[in-house]
DNA sequence: TTCATTTTTTGACTTAAGTCAAAAGAACTG
DNA sequence: CAGTTCTTTTGACTTAAGTCAAAAAATGAA
C-alpha cells in the first residue's frame, strides 16, 4: 500500500483523509506466472497499480501474439481505451512473473472524486501517459533497430533485463533473431 | 461558429447556457498559407478548430521536417502535451492552405468548466484522441508501405487528396519516391 | 505566356532487416 | 539428473524500402 501512496505523492499530495477512503476501496490482488490479469473482449473496470513482478500487455495480430509493452513495479496498468471507454479490450494483460496488485475499480474511483487531489492526480496521471506514449511511439518509429534498443534500454531496463527475447523483440517491431544479433554484437 | 457546435454535439448535448458561455469566450483566427499558428518553443495555450483548410503539424529531427499529421475542416488541434503540461512545444502547426480557425484558450475553458456537459465533452475529447493515436500508432507500426497508404485513405482521405506528396509520405514514415511508386502502381 | 521554382516521377543501385532452418543453450518436470 | 520443452543464437538467403540523381510535370509569379 505504501508503494502506491508513494507513486501518487509523485503527482499530488494526499490527506489523510483522502488516504483512508482510497484505502477503504482498493483490492489486493495477485496472478501466477503465465496467467492473465484482463483477456481480449473483457471490460477493463479496474485500473491495476503493480507492487511485485512483471505484466505484459498484447494482442493478436493475424494468428500472433503483439506485445506492446511491460510494465514493471511501481507502474499503472490497465487498457486505456477500455477502462475510458466501457467497450471491450482489445489486449490482453498477463503476468509474465509471480505478480501482486492493487486494484481500484472504476466505481470506488468516482466515489473518490470527491476529493479534488484525487482528481489532479487522475487528470495528470492520464495526460502524462498520453504525452509518454505519443512521444514514445513517434520516436521510436524513426529509428533502426539498434538505436530502439538503445533507447528501451534507458527508457525501461527493467525490460531488458527481465523479461524474454520474444517479448522484447515484438514491442521493438523487429524480429527476435536482429534483437539476438544486436546483442552479439555490442 | 455553428460547425463547432456540430462537432461539440457529436459528443454531449450543449443548452444554451453553455452555448453563449462559449460563444463569449471564443477568437476567430485565419492564416494564409505556409503561416505557422504554433512554432515549436512557444507553450500552446489555445485550443483550435478548424472551419476551413488544411493545418500541418510538424517537427525537426535531425534537421529534416517531420509530419506528424494533417488536420482538416471540422478537427480540433493543438499541441497536447504542451497545452496540458504547460510546456514549450515540441512541434510546429503550419497552415498549408488560407485557414481559418475558432480558437479557446486555456484560461476561457477553465471558466467554461462550471458547465458540467463542457466537463463531459473535453474529458470525451481528451479520451477519444487518446485512444486514435494510440490505436492508429500500433496499428501503423505492423503495416507495410501499401498498407499505410491504404488505411490512410479511409481513415483520412482530405490528407491524401488535398496534402503534397512528401507531408504524406512522412507522416506514414516512408521516403517520398515509395510513395510515388505505389501510387504509380495501383 | 514564359521563365523559374517546386513537386513528382523514374531508374539504378544499396542496405537494413526479415525469413527459414537448424544448432546450441537454458530451464523445468517427474 | 535425465529428458523434454522452451528460448536464444547463428548461418544463408531474400526482400521491402531507402538513397542518389536526373528527368518530367505542375505550379506560380512577373
Amino acid at each position: 500500500m505504501q508503494q502506491l501512496l508513494n507513486f501518487i505523492n509523485q503527482y499530488t499530495h494526499l490527506e489523510k483523509a483522502t488516504i483512508y477512503a482510497l484505502k477503504k476501496r482498493v483490492e489486493f490482488e495477485s496472478f501466477k506466472k503465465n496467467e492473465l490479469i484482463l483477456k481480449q473482449g473483457i471490460t477493463a473496470n479496474k485500473v491495476w497499480f503493480i507492487t511485485k513482478g512483471l505484466v505484459r500487455k498484447f494482442y493478436y495480430h493475424e494468428g500472433k501474439e503483439v506485445t506492446t509493452w511491460i510494465h514493471a513495479e511501481n507502474e499503472m496498468c490497465t487498457s486505456m481505451h477500455s477502462y475510458f471507454q466501457k467497450k471491450p479490450s482489445e489486449e490482453n494483460i498477463q503476468a509474465i512473473e509471480n505478480v501482486e496488485l492493487i486494484s481500484l475499480s472504476y466505481e470506488k474511483s468516482l466515489e473518490l472524486s470527491i476529493y479534488p487531489e484525487f482528481n489532479t492526480f487522475s487528470q495528470e496521471l492520464l495526460t502524462k501517459q498520453f504525452a509518454c506514449i505519443d512521444e514514445f511511439s513517434k520516436k521510436f518509429s524513426l529509428m533502426n533497430a539498434f538505436e530502439k534498443y538503445q533507447a528501451l534500454s534507458e527508457i525501461a531496463p527493467e525490460i531488458i533485463k527481465r523479461a524474454k527475447l520474444g517479448y522484447i523483440a515484438s514491442i521493438m517491431g523487429i524480429s527476435q533473431e536482429t534483437l539476438s544479433r544486436i546483442r552479439a554484437k555490442k
